[in-house]
RNA sequence: GCCGGAGUGGCGGAAUUGGCAGACGCACAGCUUUCAAAAAGCUGCGAGGCAACUCGUGCGGGUUCAAGUCCCGCCUCCGGCACCA
């Protein structure tokens, strides 16, 4: 018959309420306009950094930001917000094409699947998604947008064709954008990669250089990610100053400098090897030593130019330039011209004056190369061995130090000594606005975004090339699908597969002129930069998403993803953004108002004496410790990545077999605050899981026989005033700590009141209990829906108010308070709350005169409900 | 090298505003219940000391009646940038 016993068996409830919330479509979203669309309630668009569906499936960390917009969107709804919390697939990109190309299946197929098995794993953790509200980036539906937000990138001129040099992966078969190359190798995959020319297109991000900076002050993001933001962007504020070349009567050699101050100190000048102007400047005589050093620069990769290169290498090109600040004859105005590979030529002119006075890299550099060094500062700092050699010009000095009196032009227009830095860069600025020869300047660091790949599962542009050159397909004829291909690989040298495409690449313009298609794809970054758009208005046919969507849901008020986007998809989906509105298809100018980044979960690995990780394979327990299993010698614990090559990975879907959804939900939120980096404890798991069997025994008797719930739950009768007075703690803890997003605390507060609770089970009441079970919903949302349903509470538990904390109920009636003597606790007492300090003063003397005897007190501290300490001699 | 962040028991962590360091959980130990429990409950659990007490938040200084928290100087780890003129 049935079983007597009813234990905690999350197998049975969590799939009962999945099908529930699934079924009533409990979590769908309502957009203004729809049946039962609450104006009056204010929003609130929770969103995760949606995945890329894997082969692999979901792994433990996915569920960790998940669960914290889950928690925060759940908690929403119950403080009466209309809460948008949407789930769908990053899903074109390399490794779907990588496998088919290994195994010849197509990519479709296998994103199909994958992301088959990513819905059904997150869906048995109970997340509040909804799934309405779905889609992926490979759906056609969706990137006939992203090709009609190309569209219009293309028509405000901010998407290009270019022949630039750019990083090439061979091994991927591809080229790579800036933010997706670490040290001259690729970011995913971890290979060799080299510049290249080839044709590509690009958009141009650095048009929003400026606003893309400005506006990071407004967003609620940590100042690590805005740090990291602004680096990029990397604003520099200087001046372009135009020198005259010997010999070249019609040439300007223009440079970038932040520090035209030092303008009286510019000894040479450098170009970078690939400098337009390096073979036309170029001497006979130095023909050959500069050949051969462009030819070995364009040869090394950018990694041996990085790295490898520290020390200064370069050539002289012959020729001389004329330092504007000083007369035709005066022979301090003679500066020769060198190449040299620490000067870079996409950044700023590519080009600059070198000034090793004021300049580390500028001095190294004329040091090696015997290159004189004007001393164009005064120093006074107390260290004079120190000040005359940077006066002399045998020390370099980046400080802002007072300028020397030969910091002065013949005719005394300039004369920098006295002056600030600030004032010293203005003067100069000024004098060579006037004399034609320069001006103010801002560079930006960040480059245009390299928008197309060599691949064939991306979206397709939706561009033709005809004889005239480019012409846009028309809206009428997106979505430009991907033409049906089981040859994956890359097309023969930088060419995508998409070229053996014949019939597909052979077509014919809007006015009928035979057109090419366009064969690069787009990068993976495309469909992510707009998708929380989309998410607003995921079923419009007729626009990318209507601006009443937008207006109601824009900006996200919650992202939660890691670290790894700080400047790829969080800079492109801000430049997006800015794009669309200032075509007036938005009004926010910010998609993501709140950001939080979760920590990496880590796990716990073993290695040797030398540092090296033993994969869990080859270790075993002996006694309290662990060693390698093959040799015996001992092993110390450490904490890495999880790696399947250490055998430490945790697969999500053996926790939630053998503990449950709620079980993992709760512990991945318990291990430590969200935004640290923490390791997997396969032996702390069980104790969370041990807590909601604390719940579940506080709600459910042994025994079915004795009822579906304790006899006592089944009426209302007093609150015990203890209980209610910790529930109330409770609520208020565990409120403000969903807030500011400390969930490991919250969490660790409930169960401070399970163990209240527990000392004496039958003095809880129904009513408590019940408000309990909503605290824990966010969390554990299965257990509380099942605790909620045999309660008989009334309604929705998902919508149910969230429960009030009366304030008046946190005080008590006593405090005990700490007795310090000279700031060490030496006593005890219990006093009224609140009492004033005379009475407090009286009892602590009392307790702490052992500790005063014989003693003068000189002074007496007393900090209301904390402590009372006697300062005493 | 530069810019961030961190360092607290055997372990994960707590201490939100300068006010009793170690909440909560794990591990461990003892006890209760039990035929037996890997179950449940209770108790203990930073170090030293019989104790009174002393020491203790990476290291060294400082400010303060009082410092994990503030200041100065270091060390280590993690993340980012890296010849950007």
């Amino acid at each position: 018959m049935t079983d007597p016993k009813q234990t905690y068996d999350p197998a049975a409830i969590e799939p009962k309420w999945q099908q529930h919330w699934s079924e009533h479509k409990v979590f769908r979203a309502k957009n203004p306009g729809d049946a039962g669309f609450d104006p009056e309630q204010p929003k609130f668009y929770a969103l995760d950094m949606f995945p890329y569906p894997s082969a692999a499936g979901l792994h433990v960390g996915h569920p960790e930001g998940y669960t914290a917009t889950d928690i925060v969107s759940r908690y929403k709804r119950a403080t009466g917000h209309n809460v948008l919390h949407p789930m769908g697939w990053d899903a074109f990109g390399l490794p779907a094409e990588q496998y088919a190309i290994q195994t010849n299946t197509h990519p479709s197929k296998t994103t199909a699947a994958n992301i088959e098995t990513f819905r059904r794993q997150l869906q048995t953790l109970g997340f509040s998604y909804d799934w309405d509200r779905e889609f992926g980036t490979c759906d056609p539906s969706y990137f006939k947008w992203t090709q009609w937000i190309f569209k219009q990138l293309y028509e405000r001129g901010l998407a290009y064709e270019s022949n630039a040099p750019v990083w090439w992966c061979e091994a991927l078969g591809t080229v790579l954008a800036n933010d997706e190359v670490i040290n001259g190798r690729s970011e995913r995959g971890d290979h060799p990669c080299e510049r290249r020319p080839l044709r590509q297109w690009v958009l141009k991000i650095t048009e929003y250089a400026e606003r893309l900076l400005q506006y990071l002050d407004g967003l609620d993001w940590s100042d690590s990610l805005k740090t990291m933001q602004r680096e990029w962007i990397g604003k520099s504020e200087g001046a372009e100053i135009a020198f005259d070349v010997e010999g070249h009567a019609d040439t300007r050699l223009r440079v970038f400098t932040t520090r035209a101050d030092t303008l009286f100190g510019a000894s040479f000048m450098v170009l970078a090897p690939e400098h337009p102007l390096v073979s036309a400047l170029t001497t006979a005589s130095q023909q050959d030593a500069v050949d051969a050093y462009v030819k070995a620069a364009a040869a090394k990769s950018e990694l041996e130019r990085t790295d490898l290169a520290k020390d200064k290498t370069g050539v002289f090109t012959g020729a001389y330039a004329r330092n504007p600040l000083f007369a035709g004859d005066d022979p301090r105005g003679r500066v020769p011209i060198w190449i040299a590979d620490y000067v870079i030529v996409s950044y700023g002119t590519g080009a600059i004056m070198a000034v090793p006075a004021g300049d580390e890299r500028d001095f190294e550099f004329a040091q090696k190369f015997s290159i004189d060094i004007p001393g164009i500062f005064a120093p006074q700092t107390g260290d004079a061995e120190r000040d005359a050699r940077v006066a002399a010009g045998e020390e370099c000095c980046t400080d802002e130090v007072p300028y020397a009196a030969s910091c002065r032009t013949h005719d005394g227009a300039i004369a920098l000594q006295g002056m600030s830095m600030a004032e010293g860069k203005r003067a100069i600025i000024d004098w060579l606005v006037a004399a034609g020869r320069g001006e103010a300047k801002t560079t930006y660091k960040i480059r245009d975004w390299l928008f197309s790949r060599q691949r064939y599962w991306g979206e397709p542009f939706p561009v033709l090339h005809t004889e005239d050159g480019v012409t846009l397909v028309t809206d009428q004829q997106l979505p430009v699908t991907l033409p049906e291909m089981d040859d994956f690989k890359p097309g023969g040298q930088p060419e995508s597969p998409l070229i053996r495409a014949a019939d597909w690449v052979e077509t014919a313009d809007a006015k009928g002129r035979p057109a090419k298609r366009e064969i690069n794809t787009m990068p993976g970054a495309a469909g992510s930069s707009w998708y929380f758009m989309r998410f607003c208005d995921p079923a419009n046919d007729q626009e990318f998403c209507s601006k009443a969507a937008s207006d109601y849901w824009l900006p996200v008020d919650l992202y939660v993803g890691g670290t790894e986007h700080a400047v790829g998809h969080l800079l492109y989906s801000r430049f997006w953004t800015k794009v669309l509105h200032d075509a007036g298809h938005v009004s926010v100018v910010e998609p993501f108002f709140k950001l939080y980044n979760q920590g990496m979960i880590q796990a716990f690995a073993y290695q040797d004496a030398r540092g090296a990780v033993v994969p869990a394979a080859d270790t075993k327990q002996d006694g309290d410790d662990v060693v390698h299993a093959g040799t015996g010698e001992p092993l110390t614990q450490t904490v890495t990545k999880m790696s399947k090559r250490y055998g430490n990975v945790v697969n999500p879907d053996e926790v939630v077999g053998e503990f449950g959804a709620d079980t993992l939900r709760l512990y991945e939120m318990y291990m430590g605050p969200l935004a640290d980096s923490k390791p997997w404890n396969p032996k702390d798991v069980p104790g969370v899981h041990r807590f909601l069997q604390r719940v579940w025994r506080l709600c459910v008797p042994e025994f079915a026989e004795k009822g579906r719930v304790h006899e006592w739950l089944t009426r209302d009768r007093d609150d015990d005033v203890g209980l209610e007075k910790q529930l109330h703690r409770t609520i208020h803890k565990v409120t403000g700590d969903i807030e500011r997003m400390a969930f490991n605390t919250a969490i660790a507060a409930m169960m401070i009141f399970v163990n209240e609770a527990t000392k004496g089970v039958d003095k809880l009441s129904r009513g408590q209990l019940l408000r309990f079970v909503q605290l824990l919903q966010p969390f554990a949302p299965h257990l509380a829906e099942e605790l909620w349903e045999r309660l008989g509470a009334d309604g929705a538990l998902s919508y149910a108010a969230w429960p009030t904390c009366d304030e008046a109920l946190l005080v008590d009636d006593e405090v005990e308070i700490a007795v310090q003597v000279l700031g060490k606790v030496r006593a005890r007492v219990t006093l009224p709350n609140n009492c004033g300090k005379d009475v407090a003063l009286a009892q602590a003397r009392e307790a702490a005169a052992k500790w005063l005897e014989g003693k003068r007190v000189v002074k007496e501290i007393f900090v209301p409900n904390k402590l009372v300490n006697f300062v005493a001699k």
